[in-house]
DNA sequence: GGACGCATGTAATAGGTTACATGATTAC
DNA sequence: GTAATCATGTAACCTATTACATGCGTCC
């Protein structure tokens, strides 16, 4: 038995507070858990894995009107084993992006559907980049320069989103260039247009 | 029988020239593959299962002083799968970061140990940046502005490529923006060290 | 009446990694 | 000699997705 990268990602959670499967699955779900994601068939039994391993421990909660739920906490063990994981070296992480893939090959499709598939996906992306910086912003406001220590329990977090909002950024300046190439006039074209 | 991602992945190299199973894998190795990654384990079944949908073709080529080969050719229908895939709306990527996993927890861990960690990193990502840039550079020089219209058959390449610059980038900024949070002095710290 | 949120689970399948297996040639 | 490159494959295992399963309360 060993803890799974799931595993630290449900115990880095519940480092912060107390919570349930669910509540697990809602932050883990897209576009939400941007550097993680998991659905609730793995969390459930991923939870189970760590509480047979002393790293969790659950209370049932009796809810009237709602179903029961196990809100879940984290151990010292289990404290302690995510306390050495986070400075462990990394493998290098496996890049799969299915629109960079169609990207390579994209001269081979029509350019008008191309930038439509581009146009949808800038909008997703900036709307994401929206979000964070707001989050960031509202982040900052409440916090202020406690954020920058990197002891302070909220600094992982602040890190994630400044790298979270780094990344979307890039992604709209790329879609924006890709855009720009995809409707640039080209000769043929005005050509064809010139005389039909 | 469907393609997987994968499945285009192969065919998107091969419908720029032909190729063998061991030279696939070698341009998905990491890091090279920077938009996707695979083992060669999977991509021998993986043109097995193109073959019998007729997308791909191949030739044994004898050698006397190396192992046998078989050499990919893309087939019509596998040209025109790959054209019709490469315009269908994309799934919403899949975030998993486990660098990032473990920024989002690093408040926990020995700021020492954590600063070695990112230090590396910024190495990796700097070189590879840098090799991007090289790479960009000799394309950019070789093709010129061909490579701007996105009917060129380099055109999916260069777009990847600039994609990869900006994203290392990024990567590298925030690097440097952690090891400085890192590495800031703190008052606790000066002060122990003041009467230590 | 139907969709959605809360809440937890299992089963079947697909996708991906690691390890096993073989064997010649070339470079250090 | 020994490690790396070329070259192709299979088997076992782990990870992740989709689908199946249940049931109450609330909102429209």
């Amino acid at each position: 038995m060993r803890v799974s990268t799931l595993g630290y990602a449900l115990l880095g959670f519940l480092a912060a507070r107390k919570l349930t499967g669910y509540d697990l699955a809602r932050l883990l779900r897209e576009p939400l858990g941007f550097f993680w994601t998991a659905r609730h068939s793995q969390i459930y039994p991923e939870l189970e894995s760590l509480r047979r391993q002393g790293l969790v421990r659950f209370q049932v909660i009796v809810q009237p009107t709602r179903p029961d739920k196990k809100l879940y906490t984290i151990t010292r063990a289990g404290r302690a084993a995510l306390r050495k994981w986070v400075t462990e070296p990394v493998k290098s992480p496996v890049q799969r992006d299915e629109e960079l893939l169609k990207t390579f090959s994209i001269q081979l499709g029509d350019p008008e559907e191309a930038a439509a598939l581009y146009t949808d996906q800038l909008r997703i992306h900036r709307d994401l980049l929206q979000r964070h910086r707001r989050l960031a912003a509202s982040l900052e406001r409440l916090q202020g320069k406690t954020l920058l220590d990197p002891r302070s329990p909220q600094f992982g977090n602040y890190a994630t989103l400044r790298r979270g909002i780094g990344y979307e950024r890039e992604r709209v300046a790329w879609y924006r260039w890709i855009l720009a190439r995809l409707s640039a006039p080209k000769p043929r074209t005005a050509k064809i247009r010139r005389y039909v």
